[in-house]
DNA sequence: AAACTATCTGAACGTCCGTATAAAAAGTCA
DNA sequence: TGACTTTTTATACGGACGTTCAGATAGTTT
């Protein structure tokens, strides 16, 4: 059994080299998120991440390992913030009892939305990152078993209300809710092109058609035949 | 005006040089249809799509062009025939009369369905690559003008029945119709994961619930509210 | 101050990329 | 058959790629 090796004094975390060093670090993979979101994994060139993190080309691998890893770790690294959200509105339906489809549509939903819509352009980036991925299943798999378990969550709150559903049906239409929620974020482009309209800046403002098309969507499939 | 250069006599088509070249164009785009579905753009090499097709390096480039034209020319290859698949199905609804917003639905995703189903493992890849594509928005403007023309008639069609809906409405249910049904191709390994259950086979498996899904979505998106 | 360690720099490595091309092969037509 | 065109082969080129590393720099500890 490994022995817990003596833990050296706290170095300052204000200015010291290791504060730096976790700083340079958050700018590599902000610089590489920000690039996998507008690019995708092999169109994007480590040199690249370096400039755009404004570091030079040995720094990316010294904080990020190689392509692969650093991918992986951009990937999880807001996962448990995601589904903290996700599981917190849950809860708080929970809490209060009389969940209906539109609440746990709405519980699922809106944590994304805000967080694509948020000031932050890196949860943006990150929320367009995921919008990318997930039609690629040889990258989805980093993040499925990350996100799966709230999935399932909600999975069973919804067969709470539709008790006759089948298993695979109600996982066929969490996964068309997701779709469609991935879609405000990568299609809004399309959106204003079929419109005429120009795009909405923010993904929010599509919160309550969205959330009406998966509420309906939900009722009408799984719905007794 | 261009003269109508005189036309050579028709050189053998059953295995003469020129047949013999075509059909090696097509084992070219057929090989590159394959590797762009499976991988995308950037990580695919013109290597890897001579190796797929049986050839050398240099036929791929003399049948495809450089490796944007091929990926362009791969991706407008099946439109018009998709295209007129769907044009048909409206065009039927509207001889009948009496169109619902199922039926339109229908007639929109179920010719997806079905080549994504098909045996022909071509139009499979082709579906999976329209599926792939469409969430990257560098690479959806290339086909983008070959299918908004169908869109906007089944839009149209959609605002006779909901004639108080908004613009941009009609144009988000849709958008969001159309990332349902390539999820069913690109995430079904997810819904089997979720549900427990091996994933179907066939995407057409999916269709009723599908249709269901996207049906009572633009019914309740687009409600008076 | 001196020893030490984490961080960063700059340059290099071997590999594979997309593309071009000269020459060979194969088919066509006088 | 021999000139001509289309197709295929084999090879090469310049460049960009991911990764590595010795050494410089800067903060930390003794």
């Amino acid at each position: 059994m490994p022995q817990t090796p003596d833990h050296k004094e706290l170095p300052g975390t204000t200015d010291g080299r290791l504060a730096r060093g976790e700083a340079t670090k958050d700018r590599v993979l902000d610089a590489a998120e920000r690039c996998f979101a507008a690019h995708g994994f092999s169109a994007v060139t480590i040199r690249q991440i370096a400039r755009e993190a404004g570091v030079t080309l040995g720094v990316v691998s010294f904080h990020g390992g190689s392509k692969e890893v650093l991918f992986g770790t951009v990937l999880a690294r807001r996962t448990a913030t995601l589904n903290a959200l996700r599981t917190d509105a849950l809860n708080a339906l929970k809490a209060r009892g009389g969940i209906t489809i539109r609440d746990l549509v709405d519980a699922y939903l809106t944590p994304y939305l805000e967080i694509a819509s948020r000031g932050d352009p890196q949860w943006r980036a990150y929320a367009q990152l995921i919008a990318r991925i997930v039609s690629d299943d040889q990258y989805y798999m980093q993040v499925r078993d990350l996100y799966d378990p709230v999935a399932r969550d909600f999975i069973a709150e919804i067969r709470r209300i539709h008790p006759d559903a089948s298993a695979k049906g109600v996982a066929t239409v969490l996964t068309l809710t997701v779709a469609s929620m991935l879609s405000i974020v990568a299609s809004r482009v399309r959106i204003a092109g079929l419109s005429g309209e120009p795009a909405s800046e923010s993904a929010l403002d599509y919160r309550s058609t969205l959330v009406d098309f998966c509420t309906g969507g939900i009722a009408q499939a799984l719905a007794a035949h």
